[in-house]
DNA sequence: ATAAAACCTATTGACGTAATAGGTAAATAG
DNA sequence: CTATTTACCTATTACGTCAATAGGTTTTAT
């Protein structure tokens, strides 16, 4: 299960591609939009920010903004900063030590290949395919 | 994630298949084979049995066998038995109640296209493709 | 000066996971 | 008929993560 703060920050970035009549956008309008409660959105937009997604500005007249056109962000470059990994098992994460069973694992080959289908997948739709 | 019990039950069953020599397997076996407490697989097991996928005898040469041939299970089914569910997001779960924002979502239908690739791939690929 | 916004640090309740513990019941071999 | 081997049963627990809340400080435009 994809945690809330992924799901959450996919709604934020799909609202901030939708709406730019201003240049930033405050969390006050994204939270009333969305239903989610501003002070959890700060958690998320900050992560958002640090992952270099977003950017924010104080201020009167602050908020935030995307850093690059809709179309090139990928869904699941999102996602994987949110989550940290998407990975099925624990053994295909980035710096996974290498398991002892691997070489004789019946599964691991269908993680792999599930894992390579699920990158496909997210990594293949980007934002602007959501904001329809 | 997939959790353990979903994973270790998977082992479980792709040993159950590749073990047949005598007609019930005694989890003490596959707890030294695979390198999984014998207590933490009594749990998995169990629910094995309450799920219809293996059958157990009690008492000397007693054990655990399938019921079925490996080509008749689906590995999506034994993970989906002990995951609970495998959708992406608890708007798709089966018994799920219509999320009040489910006409504006704009993210609902790639979840839904996920959930299917998702189960196309986990219902089609079978036990005994993993026992090679 | 004031208001509106981001930005920052900390804390917390609830829940699920991954086990462990200690027994009882059933079946077989000797 | 006794010992052994196995499944079967009920509880409990440590730990971590998630999802969120709380209460402040700093920045910036008007």
């Amino acid at each position: 299960m994809f945690t809330t703060k992924g799901r959450y920050a996919l709604r934020v970035m799909i609202d901030l591609a939708q709406h730019t009549e201003n240049e930033y956008i405050p969390l006050k309008d994204i939270a009333t939009r969305q239903d989610i409660s501003k002070k959890y959105l700060e958690i998320i937009a900050k992560e958002l920010v640090k992952g270099g997604m977003i950017e924010g500005a104080s201020g009167k007249h602050g908020g935030y903004k995307l850093v690059r056109t809709p179309d090139e962000y990928s869904v699941g470059e999102i996602i994987e900063l949110m989550e940290g990994t998407i990975a099925p098992v624990a053994c295909l994460e980035a710096n996974a030590k290498e398991c002892s069973r691997a070489g004789k694992c019946n599964t691991l080959n269908m993680w792999k290949e599930f894992y390579e289908l699920e990158r496909d997948f997210f990594f293949g739709k980007k934002l602007s395919d959501l904001c329809s």
